[in-house]
RNA sequence: GGGCGGUUAGCUCAGAUGGUUAGAGUGUUGCGUUGACAUCGCAAAGGUCACUGGUUCGAUUCCAGUACCGCCCA
C-alpha cells in the first residue's frame, strides 16, 4: 500500500476497462435461478430489472445512458444489500427503424429491398443487427452495467418469438385480435400502417376552403369548409349539427358532390361543432377517422380515392395519379372555374405525421389486424387504481390512466419484413384463415397444402410488450420466472409510457395474472444545454461514449443523475461535466493521501480495543453514518440524485476539507504512536466504507481503490452495503465539532478581512461563554491551533478581562479575538461590529415579536417554541458580547 | 380545448410531513506553491423564492387565480 505510486490525476482509461472485464469473468453479474433463490423470492430479498431494449437501429445516445446508470445504481446497490440481483439485458429488433436503415444502405449500393426481395433482404437485416448489437452491447459495458449478459435477449430471438406466437394464438382464440377494414394511419414514405401513438400531431399553417356544394332541389347551395378539398371525391355525405337552425330544413335532402356529380344526403350529427367553418362539414369516411366513425354511425358508404403512395386512384377520376397535394392544386382551381370556391381562409391546424420519417400521415381504410383494446385495459386500470404497480413520480399514473381510459384498438399489422410475421395462414383452396403456433402443413378444413402465411408483420411494441416475462423464457415455467417475476422496478423514459409501459402491464396482467413490476420509475429527457431536443436533425446529440472517453464513464454517471429530481428533464452542460470529472479526481487524491500514509499500516495488527478516538474522529464515524441512512433513504426513494449530493458532500466538505485536514499532524507522527495508528484506523475504515456507499453509482473508481485499501472479499461489487451504524452517531460530538469549526471558520474569516498572510501564525484569545464550551475548545485546541494558523492560543471565559487591541467575531458561545495590534483600524472594526450588531438587532426584534405573539406560543408545537427561544438567546449573547466589544473598543 | 411540469443567486439546479439568518455546483472578486489534489485551498460578494389573493399564530413550502416557458393528449 503506498500512494506515492498513484498519479496525481485520475485517469479513468487505465481503471475502467481492467475492472469491467474483471467483474465478467468472474461472474459476479450472474443472476443464479434454482431452489435457494426461489426461497430468497418467499423473503422478499430477491430484486429483477429488465433493461429498456435499446433499438438495434445505431447506437446508444444520452437517454440510454441515464436509463441504463440508474438501474445499474439500483441493481449494485441492492446487490451488495444481499439481494438475489437480475438485471436482464437485451435489444429490440426495432422493425420499422431498422428496416428503414437498411433500406437506406440498400439504397446507397443502387439497389432496393425489391431487387433483392425478402429473404435475402432479411439476411441483410440480421447482418445489420448483428453489428450494431454488438455495438451497443459494448458501449453498455463501457458505462459499467452489472447486467447479466448470458441471459441477454432479442426481441426476435428463438424464445421471444414462441412468446408472441404464443400470446398472439390465444388472443386470436379468445377473440381479442381479429382483421378488419377500419381507418388505420398510413405512411407514404414508409410503406405500412402505424399506430394511433406513432403519429405526431404537429400544428401547421395551413388553409381552410370554402365550397359551394349545390343543392339537389333548387337553385340554392350548401357551404361547407373543408382543410383537405382534395378528399372531397371521396365524399359522401355532409354532415350538420341537428340543433343548428341554419340547416334544419336541409336535414334529409341531398346534395350534389361538384366535379363528381354525386348525389350526397345531408346528415344530422352531434359530432359536428356549429362553430368550426359554416357549421356544415363535408363527410370522407374513407380518409379521415372522425368522419369513419360517422360514416360507421350512418351507414354511408367509403369511397377510397388514395393509393399507398398518396396519389389519387382511379376513382378520382380525371385526377388519378395526381399526388395528392397536386391534386388539392388542381381540383381547388377547377372550383373556382366553376365558380363553386367562396373564399380561403388561412388557418393553423394539427397535421399528424409519422413518428421515423415525419411524412404526413394519410388516414384511410385498410384491412389490419387489431387488438381489442377495451377488455384488455380495464384489468390494467384497476392494477394501477389497487397500487399493484406504482408511478414513480406519481404524477404519471395520471398520464397512464388517462390513456388506458381513452385507448381504442391496436392496429398491430404492418407492411414490413423485418418483424414477427404474423402467424396467420391463408388456404389457397377454401379461403380458411388459419391461426396457429406451428406452421400449419395443410388445411384443417379442406386439407390443401396450398397455404399461404399473411405477408405482413406485427407492431414492434407486440412483442416488446412481453419483454418482462418472454425473456425468463415463457411460456414454459421457467426457475427464472419463479424467482424473478414479476421484476422490482421497471424504469425508462416519461416519453415510452403508452408505446411501452402500459403494454406490458396488459399483456401481463392478460398472460401471468400478475403486473410485470411492482414499480415504474420514470425519468425525464436529456436536453442539450439550451434546453432542447437532442435530436439528428438539431444535430445537437451528444455520444456518451466520446464523453466516458474523455471524462470517464464514472464522471457521466455521476454527472447525468446528480443537479435533477425523478421526472424532470436534463439540461447536458459541459462545465458540469468538468465538475464530475474533478470529483473523481478529489475522491482519487484522497485516496492516494491515505494511501500515502497508511504505507506501515497492517489493518490485521490493530487491536481495536485499545484504540483511543479524537473528537474528530467520533465525528467524522458520525457523519459518514449519518451519510449512509440519508444515502440509503434517498434510494429508497428513488431520489438517487439527492442520494449522489448527500455523498458529493461527505466526501468533499467533510471527508477531504476537515478530517483529512484533522488528522495529518497524527499522521505525521506528531503525537502518540496509538494516536497514529487510531488516526490510520479511522481513515481506512471510513474511507472504505465510503467507497461502497459511493460504488453503485461510480462503480470503477470506487472499485479501484478499495482494492488497494485493506479490505476483506474479492470486489467491492459483493461488499455489504453499509446501512449506517445508530451506535456510532452522536449529536454531541457533532455538536461539539460544529462549535470548533465555527471557531476556525470565523479566525480565517478575521484574518481575510485583515489580509494577513496565510503563512503568518497569529495570536489567538477564544473566551467561551460557558464552562462546558470552554471544555469543548480545549479538546479541540490542536485542531483551532493547525487549521487556523494559531501561533499562541489562550482559552478563557468570557466573563475574564477582554483583551485590548484585537478584532473580534462572535459565534455561538464564543468570542474570538485576535489581538493583531498593528493591523488594526479602530474606526472599521467599529463598523464590522456595527454592521454585525444591526443584523443581531433584526433577527431578535424578529424573534421577539415571534415569540410574544400569543397564538405562536399556544398553537405552535412546543419543540418549535423551545427552538425559538434557544435562538433568540443565542442571538441575545452574541449581541451582549458584540455591544461589549463596541464600548470598549470607544 | 383538456392534462402535466416549470418559474428560487449571472447560469444550471436542490430545497421530506409549513417554523432554516433560503442552499449547492458553476461563474465573479480577493488572497494563496502550508509535506493528497491548481481538475486545488481559504475567504467574500450575489436572491422582495414570477405575480395576486386565500388558509394559518406563521407560507419559498399548502390552496385558488393570473402571466410567461416547456411537454403530452384531442
Amino acid at each position: 500500500m503506498d500512494g506515492k505510486n498513484l498519479s496525481k490525476t485520475y485517469d479513468p482509461k487505465n481503471v475502467e476497462e481492467k475492472w469491467y472485464q474483471h467483474w465478467e469473468k468472474s461472474g459476479y453479474f450472474r443472476a443464479e435461478a434454482n431452489e435457494e433463490t426461489k426461497k430468497a423470492k418467499e423473503e422478499g430479498k430477491t430484486f429483477s430489472i429488465v433493461m429498456p431494449p435499446p433499438n438495434v437501429t445505431g447506437s446508444l445516445h444520452l437517454g440510454h445512458a441515464l436509463d441504463n446508470t440508474l438501474q445499474d445504481i439500483l441493481t449494485r446497490w441492492r446487490r451488495m444489500q444481499g439481494y438475489e440481483t437480475l438485471w436482464l439485458p437485451g435489444t429490440d429488433h426495432a422493425g420499422i427503424a431498422t428496416q428503414a436503415k437498411v433500406e437506406g444502405q440498400l439504397a446507397k449500393e443502387g439497389t432496393s429491398k425489391y431487387d433483392i426481395g425478402r429473404e435475402k433482404f432479411l439476411e441483410r437485416v440480421w447482418e445489420w443487427k448483428k453489428q450494431y448489437g454488438d455495438h451497443i452491447t459494448k458501449q453498455l459495458r463501457k458505462l459499467g452495467t452489472s447486467c447479466d449478459w448470458e441471459r441477454e435477449r432479442f426481441t426476435l430471438d428463438e424464445g421471444c418469438s414462441r412468446a408472441v406466437r404464443e400470446v398472439f394464438v390465444r388472443l386470436y382464440e379468445k377473440g381479442l385480435i381479429y382483421q378488419g377494414n377500419y381507418i388505420i394511419n398510413w405512411c407514404p414514405q414508409c410503406q405500412t400502417t402505424i399506430s394511433d401513438i406513432e403519429v405526431e400531431h404537429e400544428d401547421q399553417k395551413g388553409q381552410i376552403w370554402y365550397i359551394n356544394y349545390p343543392l339537389q332541389e333548387g337553385d340554392g347551395y350548401i357551404m361547407v369548409a373543408t382543410t383537405r378539398p382534395e378528399t372531397m371525391l371521396g365524399d359522401t355525405a355532409i354532415a350538420v349539427n341537428p340543433e343548428d337552425d341554419r340547416y334544419k330544413h336541409l336535414i334529409g335532402k341531398n346534395a350534389i358532390l361538384p366535379l363528381v356529380n354525386r348525389e350526397i344526403p345531408i346528415i344530422a350529427d352531434e359530432y359536428v361543432d356549429k362553430e368550426f367553418g359554416t357549421g356544415a362539414v363535408k363527410i370522407t369516411p374513407a380518409h379521415d377517422p372522425n368522419d369513419f366513425e360517422m360514416g360507421l354511425r350512418h351507414e354511408l358508404e367509403q369511397i377510397n380515392v388514395l393509393d399507398r403512395q398518396g396519389k389519387m386512384n382511379e376513382l378520382a377520376g380525371k385526377y388519378e395519379g395526381l399526388d395528392r397535394y397536386d391534386a388539392r392544386k388542381k381540383i381547388v382551381a377547377d372550383l373556382e372555374d366553376l365558380g363553386l370556391l367562396v373564399k380561403v381562409e388561412d388557418h393553423d391546424h394539427a397535421v399528424g405525421q409519422c413518428y421515423r420519417c415525419g411524412t404526413t400521415i394519410e388516414p384511410l381504410v385498410s384491412k389490419q389486424w387489431f387488438v381489442k383494446m377495451k377488455p384488455l385495459a380495464e384489468p390494467a386500470i384497476q392494477a394501477v387504481l389497487d397500487g399493484k404497480t406504482k408511478f414513480v413520480p406519481e404524477r404519471f399514473t395520471k398520464t397512464y390512466l388517462n390513456w388506458m381510459e381513452n385507448i381504442r384498438d391496436w392496429c398491430i399489422s404492418r407492411q414490413l419484413w423485418w418483424g414477427h410475421r404474423i402467424p396467420v395462414w391463408y388456404c389457397q383452396e377454401c379461403n380458411e384463415v388459419i391461426c396457429a403456433k406451428e406452421d400449419p402443413t395443410h388445411c384443417p378444413k379442406c386439407g390443401s397444402e396450398k397455404l399461404k402465411q399473411d405477408s405482413d408483420v406485427l407492431d414492434t411494441w407486440f412483442s416488446s410488450g412481453l419483454w418482462p416475462f418472454s425473456t425468463m423464457g415463457w411460456p414454459d415455467n421457467t426457475e427464472a420466472l419463479q424467482t424473478y417475476y414479476p421484476t422490482s422496478v421497471l424504469v425508462t423514459g416519461r416519453d415510452i409510457i403508452f408505446f411501452w409501459v402500459a403494454r406490458m402491464i396488459f399483456t401481463a396482467l392478460e398472460f401471468m395474472d400478475e403486473a410485470p413490476f411492482q414499480e415504474v420509475f420514470i425519468h425525464g429527457l436529456v436536453l442539450d444545454a439550451q434546453g432542447r431536443k437532442m435530436s439528428k436533425s438539431l444535430g445537437n446529440g451528444i455520444d456518451p461514449i466520446e464523453v466516458i472517453d474523455k471524462y470517464g464513464a464514472d464522471t457521466l454517471r455521476f454527472m447525468l443523475i446528480t443537479g435533477n429530481t425523478p421526472g424532470n428533464d436534463l439540461r447536458f452542460q459541459m462545465e458540469r461535466l468538468e465538475g464530475t470529472r474533478n470529483f473523481a479526481n478529489k475522491i482519487w487524491n484522497a485516496s492516494r493521501f491515505a494511501l500515502m500514509n497508511l504505507a506501515d499500516y497492517d489493518e490485521d495488527k490493530v487491536n481495536t480495543e485499545e484504540l483511543e478516538y479524537t473528537l474528530a474522529d467520533r465525528w467524522i464515524r458520525s457523519r459518514f453514518n449519518r451519510a449512509a441512512q440519508e444515502v440509503t433513504r434517498n434510494m429508497e426513494r428513488y431520489d438517487l440524485g439527492e442520494a449522489g449530493r448527500v455523498l458529493y458532500e461527505f466526501i468533499w466538505d467533510e471527508f477531504c476539507d476537515w478530517y483529512i485536514e484533522l488528522i495529518k499532524p497524527r499522521l505525521y507522527g506528531k503525537e502518540t504512536e496509538k494516536s497514529k495508528i487510531t488516526a490510520q484506523y479511522v481513515l481506512a475504515k471510513t474511507l472504505r466504507q465510503t467507497m461502497e456507499l459511493l460504488h453503485p453509482f461510480m462503480p470503477f473508481i470506487t472499485e479501484e481503490i478499495w482494492q488497494l485499501l485493506p479490505h476483506q472479499g474479492e470486489t467491492i461489487m459483493l461488499s455489504q452495503w453499509p446501512q449506517g451504524k445508530e451506535e456510532e452517531l452522536s449529536e454531541k460530538i457533532e455538536q461539539q465539532m460544529s462549535t470548533i469549526m465555527e471557531v476556525i471558520k470565523a479566525v480565517r474569516n478575521l484574518r481575510s478581512e485583515m489580509n494577513v498572510a496565510p503563512g503568518k501564525k497569529a495570536e489567538l484569545i477564544l473566551m467561551a461563554q460557558a464552562p462546558e464550551i470552554k471544555a469543548v475548545l480545549e479538546a479541540g485546541e490542536q485542531y483551532i491551533n493547525n487549521l487556523g494558523s494559531v501561533s499562541q492560543l489562550t482559552i478563557r471565559e468570557s466573563s475574564t478581562e477582554k483583551p485590548e487591541q484585537a478584532v473580534t467575531a462572535i459565534v455561538s458561545g464564543v468570542e474570538v479575538y485576535l489581538p493583531l495590534r498593528d493591523l488594526i483600524d479602530i474606526t472599521k472594526e467599529l463598523e464590522r461590529l456595527e454592521k454585525e450588531n444591526t443584523n443581531l438587532d433584526k433577527e431578535i426584534s424578529r424573534l421577539e415579536k415571534k415569540l410574544s405573539n400569543q397564538g405562536f406560543i399556544s398553537k405552535a408545537p412546543q419543540e418549535v417554541v423551545e427552538k425559538e427561544k434557544l435562538k433568540l438567546q443565542d442571538y441575545q449573547a452574541k449581541k451582549e458580547a458584540v455591544l461589549g466589544r463596541i464600548s470598549s473598543l470607544r
